[in-house]
DNA sequence: TGTTTTTATATTATATACAAAATACAAAGC
DNA sequence: GCTTTGTATTTTGTATATAATATAAAAACA
């Protein structure tokens, strides 16, 4: 019988350019890697010590993922993101959430329902407490939480790529995070639609939520120019 | 001064892993690669004259794209497309419809609304002849030019991405199109709304036919069981 | 015969090698 | 000084070679 840890070990495998692309895509978004910077497949290889091979798969796959931009025999280089970009992204994400809120309240099990209302206590608590990281990280789970009971991968797949977009965004225009109390109201309130199964009302509240989001978001935008 | 001929033979340069990427795509989406076939490098390779390298970058890229999974180790298979998954597709998709309609009726210029209704002219005209081929082309250049005016690039990236996997199911399940004719009432009011600049409207009118296009495809997935 | 072990083969993963194009820069010509 | 042209260098694009792993077939054993 084979041990369990040549058993961990192959589940644990993933492919060098998995680790790649996801070193890279962790640098793009968290502005390691600046719009515009070129990817040149030699010093990316030489610097994480492997041939270029993986490195280059790595990059197709970002390619796709719209986090670099390549041209024809000049090479890749990180993406821009316009304003353009973020609105468009913006509007977008603004459908998506909602449609997610909607389904979420059709779907959504007991279980998760008060595994909902817990990270939103913790959520209350730390906001409360002006604990800035613990904040973000509910609210992540807060949203996540929702795109998963809404039990549409396609949705949850783009919702993710969306994501990363506006956080990319944000740490390269908006070095600052505000957290409105507002926000607190607004969440209890998708809550409450969620747990009463009452999709009309949670896509309301978090068609709210959102545009309020994107106004934040839109009025920051103007404060740069 | 660079002569136009140098101009345009750069600019018609692709890349090996594009010309894969497409061709390979192109195989999926129509049916000619069945789901769960296997992909080898090798063999793809030989058949279409390159070495494995352009081969393994294009299959990277579809792999992103949905179209085909990966096993490390194993290789690559044609992606199977359940009816879960498409259920999924057209939850997001019919969001995403409803939204580019509603923006389109905001932004598309009165160019684009002349070109609109031309095309919705040919598209009846087809279709009081029944011309199937016709018909379809222009049903499709319908919701691209009605996508292209509103004018989001990420929305259009999307929606491109949904339709393909739509087109790939009808491919594998539905071997039939049928063209009912109450589409041509269906896209004359979204026409008109538009037109009109109606965005409550455009989106309502849009809500409803992707409600039917849904009902049409769901209808057929039940035949089938 | 059925089951395990061994071995061979096929296939992917990664690295390297070579070719072609782009870029940078210096020398020549005006 | 400015442009042009040639050359060296860098970098990407593609091909091939090597290593590691999985699959399948054959041999050994009960």
């Amino acid at each position: 019988m084979a041990s369990k840890l040549s058993k961990v070990n192959l589940n644990d495998y993933k492919p060098l350019r998995e680790v790649i692309f996801d070193t890279l895509r962790e640098a793009i978004i968290t502005g390691e890697l600046k719009p515009g910077e070129r990817l040149m497949e030699v010093k990316l290889a030489e610097k994480m010590g492997v041939s270029r091979t993986p490195v280059r798969e790595a990059i197709r796959m970002l390619e796709l993922e719209g986090l670099v931009d390549m041209l024809p025999r000049k090479g890749a280089h990180v993406a821009e993101l316009s304003v353009k970009d973020i609105m468009d992204v913006l509007e977008v994400r603004a459908s998506m959430d909602s449609l997610a809120t909607r389904l979420a309240a059709e779907r959504i099990t007991d279980e998760e329902i008060k595994e909902l209302r817990q990270i939103q206590a913790q959520f209350v608590n730390y906001a409360n407490k002006d604990n800035l990281h613990g904040t973000i990280k509910k609210d992540v789970e807060f949203h996540e939480l929702i795109y998963r009971a809404s039990r549409n991968d396609r949705l949850l797949q783009i919702a993710n790529n969306l994501r990363e977009q506006v956080q990319r965004f944000r740490v390269i225009y908006l070095k600052d995070y505000s957290s409105p109390k507002n926000l607190i109201k607004e969440h209890e309130d998708i809550c409450d639609a969620i747990s009463a199964r009452n999709f009309d009302q949670a896509q309301a509240c978090a068609q709210t939520h959102i545009n309020n989001q994107e106004k934040v978001i839109i009025k920051a935008i103007k404060n740069l120019k």
